[in-house]
DNA sequence: GAACTTTAGAGAATATTTTCACAAAAAAAG
DNA sequence: CTTTTTTTGTGAAAATATTCTCTAAAGTTC
């Protein structure tokens, strides 16, 4: 069960959003893999070949039936379980994150927010009043929360990222642009905005380049 | 110049980060590819090989000069570039983009953010005022702009990516959760954040388990 | 200035991920 | 009931990306 593509757990993410879509509309009862890899821009065999990692799903010569593939999915995403997230730094990152209903069908909720500015301590984000930094440990431990956000600024990140490891934190999502030094055995997940768009740009110019070229 | 990995352009702004840090705070002249990639969190051969693709940048039995490998990075990422862009959508994530300063550094000027909520429009968000749907067509043709950014729901996206394909928008950075179909000639790029989260239950789980079967 | 140390660059070897190709199962057609 | 069509699941092949290994250049030590 290990051993899966990294992107292959980014795609499966995407399946079963156009999944959940096609129960909602109660469009179709049964997809084909060509049909679904289509429908969200991936091969059909790339879409056989990810599911493949966890068993069969689908009827030869038929496809795979919808609602029960976006229940397999649900499971082996672990959106059936609940994922306690704690998220530190209430400004406009962490104030969207926790304003987007988007995680909750997930099994993804954000508990709690915490900033260091008494000016934020005490306000209302989404359905949570920001609280003092001092209170992470605490909540941690009482909720026995793995997983969390980091959405202060750069220069911050790292003090954070080992307060929230001795509270016992053992995955994080950074959100600032800055590597973290934490042993080996918590797991770190970068979500580099600027780079993405970097990319996006790199490659406008690469093709401008050949275009000029040809 | 092009056969470059993904992974290599992102990891180019990861050590461009890294290098301004240092020459802000005139720590080093010099780096070895072992000093730059432990500090970054990359393999010194990674960083060597990463850096080949587009020349040679250091000295043997020295490493590489701090602020001249900045300044080639700045301009291999094309920094030193003005991309205007503009922004579709001016909900909490889309005002968190256009308030954040750390794209201008690399050439990334969100010049208009667009909305089509009455409420919003007219709005301040950073420098700009938001601005309606309608003069989509007109800002992207007067400033000839080729990237955009789609923060819309994800009902909408598809049709906010058509009228900005339609007025000559070259590339998009889609932050909705749903597949474009647009024509082949126009570069897309996903920024999924439900699913970079998802990536860390998922693996979170897999640790568990294993720790359990030992 | 000879021997030693450090470190970049590059090609080879590995590892990872995607695509291909086809057998086999299910359904549909004849 | 046989043939044809559809479509999954999978092992092999190809493509992509990372790591290893070694050479040679630059600097340092003695
Ligand atoms: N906003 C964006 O679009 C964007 C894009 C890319 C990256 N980022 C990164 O995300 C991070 C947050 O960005 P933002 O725009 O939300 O910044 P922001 O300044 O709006 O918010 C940062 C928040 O963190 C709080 N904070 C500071 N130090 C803290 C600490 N030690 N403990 C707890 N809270 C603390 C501040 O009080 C503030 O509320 C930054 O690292 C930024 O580089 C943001
Ligand atoms: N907020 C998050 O943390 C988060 C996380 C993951 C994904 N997303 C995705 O990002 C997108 C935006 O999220 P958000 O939280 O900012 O939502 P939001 O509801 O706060 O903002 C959406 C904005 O888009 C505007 N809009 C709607 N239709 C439009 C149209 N046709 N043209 C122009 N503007 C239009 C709305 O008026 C609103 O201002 C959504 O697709 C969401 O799924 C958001």
């Amino acid at each position: 069960m290990d051993g899966v593509p990294q992107p292959t757990i980014e795609r499966l993410v995407i399946y079963y959003r156009y999944l959940k879509k096609l129960v909602a509309h109660d469009d179709d009862k049964v997809i084909s893999s060509l049909d679904l890899g289509h429908s969200v821009g991936v091969s059909a065999a790339q879409v056989r070949k990810d599911l493949s990692y966890f068993g069969e799903f689908g009827c030869k010569g038929v496809g795979y039936n919808v609602s029960n593939l976006k229940k397999s999915l649900e499971q082996i995403l672990g959106f059936n379980q609940n994922w306690p997230i704690v998220l530190v730094g209430a400004g406009n990152i962490g104030r969207a994150l926790v304003n987007y209903p988007g995680f909750k069908v997930m099994g993804l909720n954000i508990i709690a927010i915490f900033d260091c500015d008494l000016d934020k301590i005490g306000n209302r984000v989404g359905g949570l009043i920001v609280k003092s930094n001092k209170e992470i440990e605490r909540v941690i431990k009482d909720k026995g929360v793995e997983l969390a956000i980091i959405a202060v600024p750069v220069d911050e990140a790292q003090g954070v990222a080992e307060k929230l490891v001795k509270a016992g934190i053992k995955a994080i999502w950074n959100i600032a642009p800055v590597t973290l030094k934490l042993p080996d055995n918590v797991l770190v997940y970068y979500e580099d905005l600027a780079s993405s768009l970097v990319t996006l740009t790199y490659r406008l110019s690469q093709k401008r380049l050949k275009a000029r070229s040809n």
